[in-house]
DNA sequence: TATGAATGAGTCTTCATTCAT
DNA sequence: AATGAATGAAGACTCATTCAT
């Protein structure tokens, strides 16, 4: 028996864990990280105290959100690059058209708070080095394709990408400085 | 008596909504526009109530920093404009060494309150129109200095500032759509 | 299992219920209906938070409050009614003898904001028609049994008690005029 | 010189006096003896630090509102003894038509701080006395002019006017027991 | 294991009172 | 003497988190 007692019950549990998550990054985007917790669970059809076995606190699902978020991100970038004929479309396919991209990002900046969250979390930093070398092999074949400008990979792809899925910090002084002075001749 | 009938009271009260402002500015950007109004109080060296008095709820204060900001991000660009030699000049002292222009946008990101006050309030409005006319003047100039690329004015410059400065709703279905497609070739 | 799904979590919380009405009741017959809702909370028993829960804000306890002393006003008068031998003695003994009659009056009279809610909930409006009801059923029989002045139905028991109970606007300029003339004679 | 240099000021203080009494006495009756204190000297069109100098708290003016307005009582009570031409008819006259009596008796049982205050100031019990006095031998008279009957006096009198101006505590367990019996036949 | 009632610390906000001008 | 700005203590209310059922 593969399949023990536990099957069923652990795909309810599962069942729940998906749920969260999904109202959770619902309910966050629409008003902010600090929803209350009472709110998340009721969106997502559970007690509280069901969020709370789940997630120890706000932290925890700050971080498993965000972790998801990227996942799908980096599924997105991969499907991409499977699906597409040329890197180069591959590349406006996310670029132009990847919403998830978008709310992952925004996610990140919408908060110090999950800012700070993403920032120290290995897990998602593992998911955003994925993210960032499919997308530097896409960049390389697209400049061999000849689509694409010598400077960009580490230019423009950066300031749409990298400044999003990077671990930089805009409160800090230093600034990526954005390479801006070669972009606009 | 050289000063005017109200000035004693103005000139205290005057320096106390500039410090409130500095204060408020200061701690929305290092931690978000949810900071404790009694802190943003202490920082600015007043009690509670006079931060009240001025102010009457979060709201008014996030209002009047982020008109503040845009007033000082206007200034900026007209400097800009006014010290530079030429439109270029002054487009690549903005967008590369404007602080100000990111920590204005920043406020307007980093939650969703602070984005809808800001998209609620006329008077703002009006100084990111002026902001842009200055910046729309300052392409034209550019383009005809022979500095820039034809599509920029609508493409980049928008991509970095009208994306910032005008009410586009990040949260909404519709995409800006980024322009994307002519950019990266 | 005796009890029925809900009653374990029923049963405390009405328990709950029951000494918040208590404790506001007493405290705002003390001390006015501007009561820290925190005292009244320690009085019941509970923490703040419990008190919110079952009532959002102060002016849903009132509302509480007023339905369940009028609900008392009206247990009081049918009692009467149904225990006394005679309509004559079950009206002495509600005017010389009740003292809920007249704790549930200080409670409308006792400030702006409760005779407002009052004044404004229906639930409490059908209950002092019950009342009213009640009442005049009991003048009527008193008046038939030749024990009271035909012109005191309209007059007297309408000056203690529906002047009370009904939703006469002390601070409005209309007078009830309380059919003075007559009665000093 | 009767008439020192202070005249003027004294005359202009006395009319601040009155008009932050006139506004308290309007705004206790519409809003309850709560409202802000500013709200009331912006009513009396002073500023708040005036009010103070002239109550010290407002304890000091919710007593010089009653003492105020008992004044008046007694004035009135006074006027219709003196110019109605029996005491019959000078007590209905104040019965029916006094709505300086309504106001006055509101006003004390407001709150349980004003109900508190009036109980405890000796001027406005020396005031009420004097009331009373008038009062008393108004229903003398009208009882020796055969046009009230003899039990009144003590009577509804009481239950109308004494109740309103006695210190009577309604909070107390001590029912003043109305005289209910004697009445209702 | 899931639920949601209870708790109370943390914030917001008001307003009595003081005091510099 | 009059004004109204400043203060901060007090009270309302919310919500993260715990825990009995």
């Amino acid at each position: 028996m593969t399949a023990g007692p536990e099957t069923p019950l652990r795909s309810g549990a599962r069942r729940n864990r998906d749920q969260i998550i999904a109202a959770a990054k619902a309910m966050f985007l629409e008003l902010g990280p600090d929803v209350p917790m009472e709110g998340i669970a009721r969106q997502a059809g559970v007690g509280v105290g069901t969020l709370y076995r789940r997630f120890p606190d706000r932290v925890a699902l700050i971080r498993a959100v965000a972790r998801h978020n990227f996942g799908t991100v980096l599924e997105q970038v991969r499907a991409a690059a499977d699906e597409e004929p040329t890197a180069w479309e591959a590349i406006v396919r996310l670029l132009s058209r990847s919403r998830e991209l978008r709310l992952t990002v925004q996610l990140a900046l919408v908060s110090p708070l999950s800012w700070a969250v993403i920032r120290d979390d290995e897990t998602t930093h593992e998911i955003q080095d994925e993210i960032m070398a499919v997308l530097d092999d896409l960049v390389r074949s697209a400049q061999a394709e000849g689509k694409m400008r010598g400077d960009v990979g580490a230019g423009d792809l950066a300031v749409m990408c990298s400044l999003l899925l990077r671990r930089v910090d805009l409160a800090s002084g230093k600034d990526p400085d954005l390479i801006l002075d070669r972009r606009w001749s």
